[in-house]
DNA sequence: GTCAATGCAAACGCTTTGCACCTTG
DNA sequence: CAAGGTGCAAAGCGTTTGCATTGAC
């Protein structure tokens, strides 16, 4: 996919697929873009773009959000319970990157390495297990909060 | 706590919050403890405690489990979304163990080891990041189901 | 013109809550 | 007997779905 996925990637990912890129997937493609750094819910990218586009619909989120998914261009995350949160996956990796939660702020920091290569094999030999992706969240205190307690 | 959890150290735990050990607290606390190798979820204890139980809510048991998660006495756990499932925390260790997920059959394995020490060093020392607790999924295919793809 | 996509509202599934009654300590 | 706890039903919340209409190719 490469660090600079545009339409025309979007498209040929529709494409293949048979389906359509609409206005609502480039507009919502756009501000995944433009807020690539953040995890957002449903309900926050649909009330940022009902700014300037007041008659989508939350069910066009959704729907566009979970066929994002489908095609690898988003990733969904859960950091609170019951409620999922996207970001853009650039670079189409289908490796999971890890992710630092702070229990005091709930500020989210994005873990670029992978570190997992030991503890995998370890685990693969030991438990006959074929691991295929891995889902890590690590809690506690970020810089700012650290000192705070 | 240690491995020979039963009524008296779950009823400290309750006392010393100025909580009360009911029939229902331990009717949950012993399906849990029958079942401890299981992840289960809300819906799958109260089917089952109402077998003997009758007249028990479901509410209660989302009352008892919250409460017992909070005494760290469970653990929560959401391998699929919007779902949780929970399970007895015998040792009452703080940091959460492993878990694989097979994506074929749905099965849960057990990780007992923690393995990850060295990673969250590494972590703690470049995200100046202090590092309480974690939650870890492997997904991928089970010793039954590996082959059969 | 065809088939996919949208918007709306209703339904869904899991979980939480309000309240009158009951039980524990 | 004074908490706290329970059961029931209703509400809550994020998400999904049915359907008539709209829009992309």
């Amino acid at each position: 996919m490469g660090e600079n996925m545009n339409y025309e990637s979007l498209e040929v990912l529709l494409k293949e697929k048979g389906l359509k890129l609409t206005q609502q997937r480039k507009d919502i493609f756009d501000f995944l873009v433009a807020n690539k750094d953040k995890h957002m819910s449903a309900e926050e990218i649909y009330d940022a773009i009902r700014k300037s586009k007041p008659h989508i619909g939350l069910a066009t989120i959704y729907r566009t959000i979970q066929l994002f998914s489908d095609i690898k261009v988003v990733v969904r995350n859960e950091f609170e319970q019951g409620k999922s949160r996207y970001e853009l996956n650039l670079d189409g990796d289908f490796h999971n990157h890890h992710h630092l939660v702070c229990s005091m702020c709930g500020n989210i920091i994005e873990v670029n390495e992978d570190l997992m290569e030991e503890l995998e094999k370890q685990i693969e030999d030991k438990y006959n297990f074929e691991i295929v992706n891995h889902d890590l969240k690590l809690f506690g205190f970020c810089v700012d909060c650290k000192d705070k307690r």
